[in-house]
DNA sequence: TATCTTAATGTTAACGCTAACATGTCTGAA
DNA sequence: TTCAGACATGTTAGCGTTAACATTAAGATA
């Protein structure tokens, strides 16, 4: 009873069946001109041995691999990380594996040394989740020819794919609410100001400010993260004249606003109105629930994977935004000033 | 100037540099038998050229892959969207590669399907992060002789390395911080029933809980999102004797929580103190801030990492359990009854 | 000088699969 | 009866790499 210590191989299933190994090759990939029968016999020799294909040879025959490699900058955010994981689901229900590399700062050799790495794997497409315009332009660099999207709000060159959750529109959402209930002089404490989607967040904003405070409208500068926003809304309480209404760059910014404003007495919404974006996880239970901008990172991986499949097809390239949906919570509120 | 549109390979590098297709490859692999002059020539040819190695063959041809295979379920959780991320981190720095799968449930055919596709693909190692003794179980079976790491808190034969955050001294930390502040009737929203670190998490809130209640010890049961805890809590808050504090499974339901307890008047921490788990983002700028049970995830992806390098070597598997940390801040209190 | 090392290189044969091109073997129409 | 065409199958030759086994040349040892 000598049992092999390797795996079998399409020739071993062959010669069980008493066929030629081509003939188990075409059984794997459903080539019609088998008969049932020795479909059948072959099947079931290759359930019997146990039989798995080896898709290192596969990939090095046919040239490709049916895999995308995902590159994601910036993963500790709720946004690419929702992106990626959206496109791994997306991506695997069309029969499609994920290969997949996270870098902090997307600077461009971080950005080449991961995507050429996609490339030596023979991955079929790439999908780059991007937030700057250094790492969009790497990525471009370092893709050549191989199919590749870009999730960006970026500069993207017309013969590229691209995609992302449309930020300027979410942002002017936000804003058309609180101007519905009367807001006039409204803050923004943005995120990082060389990141493209606060860049977008904060040019709605500030294009929607009515015309005569829109060159002094109030903005501070936070980084994303809850604290940064507490400490923007501390330095915010101390100015002279105060906003009716904050516009915070993200939920978790949001929260710190939120905060911030209860230490100092201040009521949300009756004192301050308080808008977000991205509708984490939680904002529906912050003190008071969160007004926000939900984006919808599932029909983000669904389009990110359509837009490959078309790139590896050779079809042109499109550029699709996808719109994002204003959840309307009890931090808006009518002005009392 | 005819340019071939195949990518050169190592023997078009030989050719150039005049030297055998092996030579070229040993230059690649860092052989030392290849004389300083021959090296450099061949190093120069590469460069000139653009030559990539193609994964595929280097694959088939050496039978290891230098990829690690990741599975992750419940990946719209904090927690293994965490410890993904991290582990993928790990493992680049440490010149592996990641191919992903996330799933929802963890249903065995599902993990079998992914499982067994990292076989196909021919990963070195394969890291599986889950949360329920059927995915663990299912994990086990699927991954045959493969080197594969359990990241998580359910029963995994000795013979297998695992690791996972310790969740049960982490609930023990945030009692016995509520415990130490004086309270004894400690109510607990707990996850789901059937996930690993819901359930330790409630035994170490039963175990701490004084003789005199154990047995009776209010708990409710929600599904880790804010709004279970809200509802949970809206529940206990009917009961006739209330609770002096309440430890939720985790900080998103310790949100609903706090949300719950605001709107019925009752003030944190001095009515009821709240403690959650799992230090999300935000949790800093909760109303008020959260105490909670910090997870380490970065020690976590190193301790996997490490532990299938071990496993890849063939060397004995071992179990780690990372420590939590107790973060205070001011959800917690004093009980005034 | 003859022989034995060793370093540097070359040659051949896998790795496991698919593509492309045979080779039969049936049918049915001329 | 013969031959075209369709179908089912087999044979051969790669895909690009590394492993294993030569080979060569130069220096060291006897």
């Amino acid at each position: 009873m000598e049992a092999s210590r390797t795996s079998p191989t399409i020739a071993d299933v062959a010669a069980l069946a008493g066929v030629s190994h081509q003939t188990v090759s075409r059984v794997l990939n459903n080539h019609p001109s088998v008969s049932a029968k020795t479909r059948h016999k072959v099947r079931e020799t290759i359930a019997t041995l146990g039989y798995r294909r080896n898709l290192a040879a596969r990939t090095l025959a046919t040239g490709n691999s049916r895999i995308i490699g995902v590159m994601v900058t910036s993963t500790h955010l709720s946004g690419p990380s929702g992106s990626l994981l959206a496109i791994e689901q997306t991506a695997r229900a069309q029969g499609y594996w994920v290969s997949m590399a996270g870098i902090q700062g997307g600077e461009p050799d971080e950005v080449l040394e991961v995507i050429s790495h996609f490339i030596d794997q023979g991955v079929d497409g790439i999908i780059a989740v991007v937030q700057t315009q250094t790492a969009v332009d790497a990525t471009i660099k370092a893709s050549g020819g191989m199919p590749t999207v870009l999730v960006t709000s970026g500069v993207v060159p017309d013969n590229l794919p691209s995609v992302d959750i449309d930020q300027y529109t979410g942002a002017k959402q936000a804003m058309t609410i609180l101007k519905g209930l009367g807001h006039t002089n409204i803050a923004h404490v943005s995120g990082p100001c060389d990141d493209l989607h606060s860049e977008l967040r904060a040019a709605a904003w500030r294009s929607s400010l009515p015309p005569s405070v829109s060159n002094q409208g109030i903005i501070f500068e936070g980084d994303w993260n809850s604290w940064s926003g507490y400490c923007c809304t501390m330095s915010l309480l101390a100015l002279e004249e105060l906003p009716t209404a904050i516009f915070a760059g993200n939920d978790h910014m949001a929260f710190g606003v939120l905060r911030a404003l209860n230490e100092r007495g201040m009521k949300v919404p009756q004192d301050i109105s308080v808008v977000g974006f991205d509708d984490i996880g939680g904002a529906d239970c912050s003190i008071p629930p969160l007004t926000t901008i939900h984006q919808d990172h599932h029909a983000l991986g669904q389009a990110a994977m359509e837009l490959v499949l078309e790139a590896i097809d050779g079809r042109p390239a499109r550029s699709v935004k996808i719109p994002t949906q204003l959840i309307v919570r009890s931090s808006t509120g009518v002005p009392s000033r």
